[in-house]
DNA sequence: GATGAATGAGTGTTCATTCAT
DNA sequence: TATGAATGAACACTCATTCAT
């Protein structure tokens, strides 16, 4: 809506999530979107505020992507799952992991994440726990539909993520996110799921 | 060496490994030492310096410790490769991972590994890489003994590394350690090597 | 009138009469009425304009209140007189010292008296000459009628207004003006007013 | 002790008194000072640890002149009682109203005690009631030597205070505390002492 | 009549660092 | 070795005010 506004929001996402929080002063923001630092003040209560606006609306975006997965998967016919658990990868790879938005997201959450217990909680929560249930419930329905056999689907779910998480870390969220980078992410994480489905046999 | 220095870097770990480096002012250390602000100069030239010399120190540490591990892997008789892949995951765990200095060195790492290309490689090093390839290196041997299936070591580094590495961003670095959270992580990590070897057939 | 313009008026004197001009942000103002910070400068110059007109309305209301008593002083029959001090003492005690609005301002002077000699003035003019001056007028239309005993009719104005300014310090300027703090400011007014017209002599 | 920190405590004083806490600022201090504004820190926690330390000393150096005359008030032989009472008024006013030092600081006191309870409660302790409590012990003393008749002494001290009040606050606290003012705070104080014991009969 | 948006000047405060002693 | 004293640069934030709409 308001501009100006959405200026410093977007502003302070690029420079939050190079720098932190703390490291990224109401001066650097006001430089970059050319407002006086009072004009800050204008719109938000103060520079915590912004923090809040930008976590508030990175919660709700992936919530919303999330539950699309989510209901995706319970809605597919059960001829098509090798399909589906390729579009639901790619999905989760190029719309959370390494879009622009959510990758920034991440990255500010994962700088964050040691500073209060609720950047914590929320770190864990959309970087670890989120995923790691996702991928349990996916992994029990393919149990279920017997395209997989019935084994631990937790475990199964931390051994599928894990290397994708640290993939994450080595190339999403190490120095600046450039096209070679998520392209090496996207030859591992490929790869790996490519070794997984031989090794879990099916698909 | 030098009480003062020693309490001043003993105390700045502590500190710097909690709230990270530009989050504690030397006004923090100084009043845990109980010393004047003035006499940490006499020490070291300024308080970047401080976060030098804790990185050195961690550096040769840790590269003690690896290659004490790496001499261990080639030294011992074929027959005892199971006990010794034991040992090393016991040692690296017990005296990397959960080591209260280490452990505080890796947090530290992790908090400011986006500040500086510097501390990014180090830390790229010393929590990514540098365990994929030792693992790397004992399946390799483990291989050539015949006691596991000859493939893609380094994939085979990835699989085992990826859930340890998941488990210690979950409760090794998540919030303060306590022996809660460090008897959680090993039972997470030797359920996850358990299964590991069930699969990978042999041991 | 304007009816914002009465309610910025209106609200300016609870706060400035509570916390002080300086202490009172235009944004306080504005909060209590409930409009935007800018409207204000449609109905005043600046926030000094709100003060200035707080104080002009107090003038004339205090002049009003004043010279109607000191008309009634002088249209009344000499038989009265008792009956006349006592009234115009409950008026100078009701409708000025201990009314709302009187009361405020008052408050309002004592806070300010120290910042400009303009409200300086206006301190000392409304909270002790003029009521000097009164009184004094007062007891020598007494001594004219024969009431009392011919004296400096100054310092006897002293003597009887000066516990009367302490009590009003004491009890109607210290703290929030409640009922309690009232009765016990009257019990003191009147007790002091026996006890003077006692050793006075007469009425 | 310390030179700089004294130096920023008068001039803190000064400027205190003059124009209230709020409305000096830091910077204000420092040029008059001449030290940077940093600097002030190293003296002092925060500017509210300033006033902290003003009234602290004040209290201690008021209650050290107090129990002083309330010592000599005792300690006399019956003689000397009017010689007593106009030292003792002397001292109160030279040494406490009119002090340069302590005038300033119940300047400050009078500005601020609409501030904050806690220092409204000083200004009632030091400015209204001690002095009043004060000068009752000191009537009772001399009802029981049979100076003065008895009589209720709390009474006494206000119609003896009340006035001497009054002019402190009309000539010692409205305006500069100039000499031309003292003299004719010390003229009116010393006239209501004269006839109020004209009045009371004795000494 | 009212307000959305902006701003310049100022406020108290923190911090790493220096330097004479 | 240690520290008392000082400081420049930065910081988050507040405030009265302006002006186009």
């Amino acid at each position: 809506m308001n501009e100006t506004k959405q200026k410093i929001i977007s502003v302070a996402l690029d420079l939050f999530s190079q720098y932190g929080f703390s490291a990224v002063s109401i001066r650097d923001i006001c430089k970059a979107v050319d407002i006086r630092e009072s004009s800050v003040y204008y719109h938000f209560k103060n520079k915590q505020a912004i923090l809040d606006e930008l976590l508030q609306h990175f919660e709700s975006t992936a919530t919303g992507l999330m539950s699309r997965l989510e209901q995706e998967l319970t809605s597919v016919q059960k001829d098509s799952e090798g399909n589906l658990f390729e579009k639901t990868c790619d999905c989760f790879f190029e719309e959370y992991l390494m879009d622009e938005y959510c990758n920034k997201m991440i990255r500010l959450l994962s700088i964050e994440h040691f500073n209060s217990d609720e950047i914590r909680q929320k770190y864990d929560y959309w970087v670890l726990d989120k995923p790691l249930n996702f991928q349990t419930k996916v992994f029990s329905l393919l149990m279920e539909a017997g395209v997989i056999e019935k084994a631990d689907s937790r475990y199964l779910a931390v051994k599928f993520y894990a290397p994708i998480f640290l993939f994450m870390q080595r190339w999403l969220l190490s120095g600046t996110l450039t096209e070679d980078r998520k392209q090496i992410f996207r030859e591992n994480a490929y790869g790996h799921i490519n070794h997984f489905f031989d090794e879990t046999g099916g698909l």
